[in-house]
Formats: structure tokens, C-alpha cells, sequence
DNA sequence: ATAATGGCCGTATTCAATTCAGCGGAGAAC
DNA sequence: GTTCTCCGCTGAATTGAATACGGCCATTAT
């Protein structure tokens, strides 16, 4: 519906503040988005209308970015994970690192505070097909190391970005913070 | 609709082989997941129930795992991005594991190939709450070290694991793989 | 005090999801 | 080569959810 055409982070506005009812939303939605808003507004404490009118305004808001389908990693055989580190002393302005963005391998980009290193997570068929990334990476104009570890095995990979207190069950020796 | 109650990856049996249209189905609801069948089907070449019955037989079989929203981070105040390196030498079974999975500020669990730590994905307030969660890892039975990257700013964040090829626009340079 | 605003509810309508019956092609058995 | 079976598709029919609307209530501003 909403054309999600920009890959990158561009400067949006922060969305605005939320209550307490918009968070039970989004937290319920951070699971499954497929529930009817019927449910939803059972699951929050209103009628299917005023629940729709929540989702629209945090929609327009831009609290909820997107609504997508996770997908196995298996089933489009993709199974190799790996955290990449590349050291950008001398990496230029925004061009390269946008072509860096369209890579199909490329699934996050993030800068390091206090270093100058960038850390990208790829996802390749095989090891071989890493090696290829890599050189790319490394023929990249501003790029000038690359370092990667391998995920073997992956535990949770949660879908989503934030996690929301309110909405995650405690576990017990969870129940005092330390600090 | 389908419970996704478990916040771990178990050993669920690998989705089966997929044809060309069940992968443009895959890449069409990895961006957005809010489209109709009708619409589905117009982009893919099938009627209405058939783009269902494909899109249902995909989440069976496991190969569609789960359909969420995805939250901007400003919009729940969890700006704070890191990855955790936790050595996990004398780690014992999985109890510890499983507990950790339930932390709300880990999204992504990782284990590396060929060296004896885990790579967590973590988001939190702020720095004050990254310290009180690496002071709770440390505490965790089998964890022997912990070490941590703070992102500073994020670019490129997809929502999904998979890079599907076949739906990702490839930049000109790349044309011609280099291995 | 009163008017205006914003958000909710219940109902009504529209539109999509889902079901069903029937068709047709691919592959197996013979 | 022929026939049978199975699977997946189409198109129409039905169910059910998404959406629009009118009215109510609480809060705030004038």
C-alpha cells in the first residue's frame, strides 16, 4: 500500500509521542501483524474501529515503518549469516556508501561509536560467494580493511527492532534489575 | 492466527523446495506484507486463491515464519544499538540460553564458526541500561567474558534475513561478479 | 458556562478473504 | 500409446473483516 521504496534510512521525523495503549499495539504487532483488528482491539482494550484508527495514525505517524513477511532463510537457500567489519578511514561522502546498501547480500549497516570501522550484516549461499562480497567490499572506494566472522548457527533472530518492556514476559531472576 | 510462541529457533524441519513463484511470492511479501491477494496474485501471475493457497502452503511448510510490523526505534525510545560478543567457554546446556533469548533487549542470537563466543544483537535506552544488561550476561552461568560494539548511527536496517536475488535491483557495477 | 476538539463506540456498507465445484495438465501405471 | 490419478489452477459464491459514518462522552479552551 504505502510504497516503501527508500532501502536507506533517510532523515525522517521521529515520530511523536506515544501512549500507553499505542505501545500494547505495537507490541502485539511486533509478533504478528496478521491478527484482525477485532482481536487487536480485544487484546488492547477497544472496539475494532478505535484500534484501526490507532494502527492508521501510527502508521502515518511512521511508528510502524512497514509490514512484512519473515522468511526463512532456508527455504531461499541463504543459510550462510556474517558479521562484517570494514574500516572506512577515508571513506568519502554518501554515493558508495548507498551502492553499498543495494547489495542483495547486505541486510544491515551500521556505523561504530568511537571508532571507524562500519559492521554489515550479509546473508550469501556459501562461503564462496562471501569471498566474492568481501572483495567487492574491499574494491569499494574508502574501504580500506575487511574483517568478518562467520555465524554458524543462529539462536533468535527476531524480526523486529525494538523490544518493547511493557509487552516481554520477565523471567524471574529478571525481576530486580541490578542497576 | 498461527501461535509463534517459541522465541527460539527450534529444530524445525527445513521448508521444502520452492518453485520461481513461490519465490517472487516470498520476494513481494518480504517488502510488504499488507497487499491484497488480489494484488499478489496481479504481480506474480495467479488468481486470488491460488496466490492464497501459495501464501498459505509457504507458511506451513515453514517457509514464511511469521508476518510483524516493524517500529522505528525513536518511536519506543530504544535508540541505543550494540552487538555483544560474550565468550561462552564452559557454557553449559541450554536453560541459560533459552533465558537469555527472553531478554527484551536482545533481538538476534548468533553463534560463530570456528571460535567460542556468541554474538548478541542488543537494543537499549541508553548507555546506562547497556551496562546493567552486560553486568546481567556476565552474571549468566557459562558466560566467561563479554565485550561490546555501540552503534552509532544505523543506515540500512532491513526487516527480513534473506536477500532474494531475484527481486533486488543489482547496481550496475555488479554486474559482472568478480568470482 | 459553553463551545470546540478529539477519541471512542455501535452500526452499516464495502471490499477482501475464504470456500467450493469443476477444469486441465503432468506424471505414473499398465 | 492410453488411461487413471493427483495436483494446482480458475471463476463464482459466501463468509467475514476492513472501513466509513453518526452520535456520545470527556477534556480543554474561551
Amino acid at each position: 500500500m504505502d510504497e516503501e521504496t527508500d532501502g536507506i534510512l533517510q532523515n525522517r521525523p521521529a515520530p511523536r509521542d506515544l501512549d500507553a495503549i499505542d505501545r500494547r499495539i505495537l507490541g502485539v504487532l511486533v509478533d504478528d501483524a496478521t491478527i484482525s483488528y477485532a482481536e487487536l482491539g480485544d487484546r488492547v482494550g477497544l472496539s475494532p474501529p478505535a484500534a484501526h484508527e490507532r494502527v492508521k495514525r501510527l502508521r502515518r505517524s511512521g511508528a510502524i515503518r512497514n509490514t512484512v513477511a519473515i522468511i526463512d532463510p532456508r527455504a531461499v537457500k541463504k543459510p550462510l549469516l556474517a558479521f562484517v567489519h570494514i574500516d572506512t578511514r577515508g571513506w568519502g561522502k554518501t554515493p558508495e556508501l548507498m551502492a553499498v546498501s543495494q547489495y542483495p547480500e547486505v541486510e544491515e549497516i551500521h556505523t561504530v561509536a568511537g571508532d571507524t570501522c562500519m559492521l554489515l550484516k550479509v546473508r550469501t549461499e556459501d562461503t564462496r560467494a562471501l569471498e566474492g562480497l568481501l572483495a567487492r567490499l574491499y574494491e569499494t572506494p574508502g574501504v580500506t580493511s575487511t574483517r568478518s566472522y562467520v555465524v554458524l548457527s543462529t539462536y533468535l533472530e527476531r524480526p523486529v527492532q525494538p523490544g518493547i518492556t511493557e509487552t516481554w514476559p520477565t523471567p524471574k531472576h529478571m525481576a530486580e534489575p541490578l542497576y
